[in-house]
DNA sequence: CAGAAAACTTACCAAATGGTAAGTCTATGT
DNA sequence: ACATAGACTTACCATTTGGTAAGTTTTCTG
């Protein structure tokens, strides 16, 4: 995939790649700016250090998450089908970029500030779906469950899944889009 | 906790708990050997690479996660309660080890030669679950779908729940063992 | 008890990493 | 035409990292 845009732009994308697929500690700034086909310090020079370039990184990520979920969410959709469309969402965004869900994993287990800016960020749309299933619940469309903890376990098997390619291949899957989306019917 | 054993196992226990809640790459040997008591290269006696000590601790991952599951599964116990019986021993692994389970994930995700070979070592046990989700789903226990995707959620929804104690944090949960337990119930 | 092997430690080292300083090139506004 | 600021690059640098070499202490064994 080509991408032309601005040379910020580009780092951003590159490094949330990196950082989402491979790690933060695991991603060297030399390694990125070859990607970009520019030097280390050109990134240093967009970015104060690393830290910050993982701080922007995060805000991207969050904003194509919470784009692709708020997408799904305002349509006037009900109940059931209304959650169908959230994990349609979440899979789909998964299976084509799985680098944002990858990131937003590596980043809560990391901890530190960057972490909790993610969770703040990402806070509004966690009350909000909780507070959605807790209403589906007492409407008696879902059974009664903690549901944090149904919620804890959906987020967790969907960025498992897209996360996970090595594990697919293991049980002897192809990790494409095509079995992601047949996977999403499935649940 | 005090490790007592000999100095070999001091560093593999301080190794899969590092490697396995903060990742391969972000531990350093002088840090795991300040841990433990030693300096780097004691380490480097006993396993002669990082590369190795790696392998070894998967080893030992393995070893602990096939001892825990087997425990649970040559029960004579058929059908709905014999699944039962395997996810509670997961859960219960994830609870008083989550770095067993978050190293299965790291490896997973590494590929390579660490991989593959974790892969084979649990491909038989993997191979065995989708056999017996396929029995039981031919019998009509289980509804019809996809076997190993199925498979696949769930793993993904146990080591997630056990490796993701920022997620649970954000959702206002503590990430103790009853709460686990309790997601346990309601799976 | 001698001596050899095991289990380390102290000294280094080369490469990689995040980061700083200073220079170059290019556009742009005056 | 020229200074100024933006967008870089080339040169460095200190620290960290995995790893080697060579010594030292402890333990086992004949």
């Amino acid at each position: 995939m080509v991408v032309p845009g601005s040379t910020r732009e580009r780092i951003l994308d590159a490094a949330l790649t990196a950082f989402g697929l491979r790690g933060f500690d695991s991603t060297s700034l030399d390694e990125l700016a070859a990607q970009v086909g520019i030097t280390k310090q050109a990134i240093l020079y967009h970015f104060s250090s690393k830290q910050e370039l993982l701080a922007a990184t995060i805000e991207l990520a969050v904003q194509e998450l919470g784009g692709a979920l708020s997408e799904a969410a305002d349509a006037e959709a009900r109940g059931f089908q209304r959650i169908e469309d959230l994990v349609r969402a979440t899979f789909s965004l998964a299976a084509r970029r799985p680098e944002v869900l990858g990131l937003v994993r590596i980043v809560s287990r990391q901890g530190g500030a960057a972490s909790s800016k993610l969770a703040s960020a990402m806070g509004f749309m966690l009350a909000e779906a909780v507070k959605f299933v807790e209403e589906e619940m007492s409407a008696g469309r879902f059974r009664r469950l903690e549901p944090r903890m149904l919620l804890l376990a959906v987020y967790s098997a969907v960025v498992g899944v897209a996360t996970e390619p090595e594990v697919m291949r293991a049980l002897g899957l192809e990790p494409d889009l095509r079995s992601l989306v047949r996977a999403r019917r499935e649940t």
